[in-house]
Formats: C-alpha cells, structure tokens, sequence
DNA sequence: CAGCAAGTGGAGAAGTGATTCCACTTGTCT
DNA sequence: AGACAAGTGGAATCACTTCTCCACTTGCTG
C-alpha cells in the first residue's frame, strides 16, 4: 500500500528517478556505517552523482535521513506488531525489545535516529507514534501475564534505546557483543520478581520533549 | 603531594602561570557545559586570552582535557575508596555506581572522559587503572556478601557508564533524571537473587581495547 | 528528430574550527 | 633602570563542510 508517488514526488524523469535510489542506496550504507553526521559529500559521491543532484532532491539532511529510515521505521513498528502476536507477552516483549535493540546494534544510523525526534517529517514520526502505542499495548499485555513488572512505563522503553545507543557508541569491533549483556541484564531487572522501588519516570511529554530535536537548532552546543 | 611542578612545567613566569590557571577554569565550565569537543577559541575566549596562548600551554586538546579532568578523576578513585571503606561493601558498591553516574550527570565532559582512552596521558590512566583495580577489590567484597551475583565482572561497571552516557546524551532538561531510573533499573539487575544466565562479557583487554581512543585518530568515521 | 523543460556535475562562496606566525609586551634578573 | 628571554594576542592559513549557481546534458513529447 501506499507505493505511488503522491504530489510531492510526480514523475520525476527516469534518471532521475535512478539517481534519487542510487542516492538512496548509498546513503543508507554511508549512514549505517559512520553515522547520521557523514558528511553528504560521502554519500554523493558513493552514489556516483554530483552533491548538486543530492541537494536537489534533498534539501536538507533531514529529508534525507528520513527517506533513508523510513524503511526501518516501518520495520521496527513491525517488530512491535509481531511481539503483540506472540501467544507469550512476556516473551514478545523481550523479543521485541532485543530485537530492536538488535537493530540498533547493526545500523550506527538506525541508533541516532531512534533517539531524535524529526519533526519535519510527519509520517515518519507517525510511524513512530504508531509503534510506541502498539508497544504499549504490549507493556499492558506482558503486564498482565504477571512476569512485566507493574511500574514499567513506555518511557523505559525509550530509555534502554539510549543507553544502547551509549553502549553501542562507545564500543568498537573489540567488544561489540557488550549491548547483549546490557540488554540481559536490563530485561532481568523489568522481571516483577525483580521489582524493587525505582526513582519515577519522566512523563512521556518530558520524554519527547527532551529528545534531541532536528531541525538545524541541531547541537547548537 | 605531587604539587610542585615537575620537569614540565618548570617554574613558569607568574603571569603565565596565572592564564594557565583561568584556562583550566575555563575549560572545565566550558567542557562541562558543552562536552568535549567544544571549540577551542570558546576556552581561549572564556578564558581572557588569546588562542596562541592556550595553544602554547596545551598543544593538543587531550593536553587540555587531561589537565582538566585530573582532579576529577582523582575524585573518581576517590568513590571507590569510599565505597571499599563502606561497612557493608553491597551497599558501598552501589554507592558507588550511583555516585560515578551522578558524576556523569553533572558533567557532560567527565562523561566522555570516562568512556575514552587517552594514551598519551600516563598519569591520567595510571589514575583510571588504579580506581578500576580498587573496583573489582570492592565487587570481589559484594560478592562475598552475597549480594552481588557471581558473574558480575568489572567490565559490566564500563557497560553501565556507557549506557548511563547514552541516556545522558539523549536527554536534555526535560528528562533529565532518567539516568537515574537507569541506575536504579541496573542495581537491581545486580543483584544475586535476579541472577538469571547473561551473555558472556567481553574481556577486559576487548573492553580497554574497545574503548574509543584519543589522540588524533579520534573519530576517523 | 527538434525543442525544451528537467536534470546534471562541479566550481566556488561562505562558515567553522584548528594551528601557526610574528611583531609587540612584560616579568625578571642584575 | 636596562636588557632580554618569556610570554602574548590575533591575523593569516589550512582543512573541511555545507550549500548555491550556472553552463552544459539528456529524456520526453509532438
């Protein structure tokens, strides 16, 4: 569904049209590869077009960025779809959370974009808002089996993303594995036998609200 | 001890000794608000001086960093040994955690610092090898305790400052107290009664070797 | 197959940050 | 006080990116 162009894209002549995937094809390599920062210069080139071409049919480095995820956006919306199938909660909702954890780790790209909010681009974020309500329903689901413990809110969720973005980061090829065992021991401590008094999450407004926002006010730092 | 300058910085002229001073000052306010990378004319400006000068005190910007955060390192070895003279070693042990992610959370630039090598600066790791050593003494005392689970290793105290720097880097004033609910999440994961089998960790050699290092090969992404 | 809008590549303008150079100032020592 | 090594600031240079402009192609349509 929805695989026609609409109005933003009407028929773009075939070359271009060409260009706008090769473009697309190695933007996703040079982004999983050093990260949402690699210069576009990097991707022009790895396309075989001109960084004029590139800027032509994406203004920012936002429209881009977007276009290269969308796919894995979808993919990870997905992952919530089939831990919420899953006859076990509990055990969908681990899956679920290493699986995308799991993606984060093979895609240096993928891990900054889940923790910054794009908020020019309204069905990327759409689709990102449909994932983390099915992934609360999910939460609910897994909740009620008895094994999620009862104070795990969405906003954990966001917060593991984080901290395996750090993991993932700050270690190279040497000890790559290393988000796996974060991974497990976080699960470990989300088991309700676990459960013990836990300083109060953020409201999901603070949540949002703080992730590192796109837009050119960027890292103004 | 150790307070009279060494071979190095052999009596400097007092005014060149006082700009070395506010460029420290400067770039600890600096580094701290704006993290590591920070430009350097931000310190020299902060500072009251020109850029020749800061350039000429430190060559490098690990010079600069190194001579920055000595004293928080310092600090930091400092925790351990607090946490080894604690009565009950579990609770010094999470003492400890909690303090070292707090001091993370009050600086930005520390954090990096505590994620990355620098092998340029003897002193400065001699420091961090020290508190690491003193570390595993005072996991070695939780265990026995029987509070920490068995397969705790000192390389998972590396893992949780990563994870801790990720969530630091993803949240800004809004949220700024998930670190916490992190911490928290992970003590507990901690400890021996939510022992459930982990992945395996990385040696400590892969983590150190792991490690992003310093020193002009820095982000060759 | 001509005509032209659509599309292209790359040079260059502009911004940012690191690093060097050097003419000028200032402690310090006698 | 005079001499001079030590120290200083900032302009200049270099490296790197983003982003624009424009003269030159190339699909597409009649």
């Amino acid at each position: 569904m929805l695989q026609k162009p609409s109005a933003v894209d009407r028929d773009l002549r075939v070359d271009a049209e060409r260009n706008r995937g090769r473009i697309l094809d190695a933007a996703r390599v040079v982004f999983s590869e050093q990260g949402l920062q690699a210069p576009m210069i990097a991707v022009a080139r790895r396309a075989g077009v001109g960084i004029a071409t590139l800027f032509r049919r994406f203004p920012t480095r936002d429209d881009l960025i977007t276009a290269v995820f969308a796919d894995k956006m979808q993919a990870y919306a997905h992952v919530v779809e089939v831990g919420l199938a899953d006859p076990d909660p509990w055990h969908g909702f681990c899956r679920c959370v290493e699986t995308i954890c799991q993606m984060q780790a093979d895609d240096r790209g993928f891990t900054d974009v889940l923790t910054v909010v794009f908020p020019s681009a309204a069905a990327f974020e759409a689709e990102r808002n449909r994932a983390a309500a099915r992934f609360t329903e999910l939460i609910e689901k897994a909740k009620a089996t008895g094994k999620l413990r009862d104070d795990f809110v969405h906003q954990d969720m966001i917060m593991v993303l984080m901290a395996n973005a750090g993991v993932l980061a700050a270690t190279t090829e040497a000890a790559q594995e290393t988000w796996r065992r974060l991974v497990a021991y976080l699960i470990q401590s989300f088991t309700a036998e676990a459960a013990a008094p836990l300083p109060p999450p953020a409201t999901p407004e603070e949540v949002t609200e703080s992730l590192v926002r796109r837009s050119g006010a960027q890292a103004e730092a």
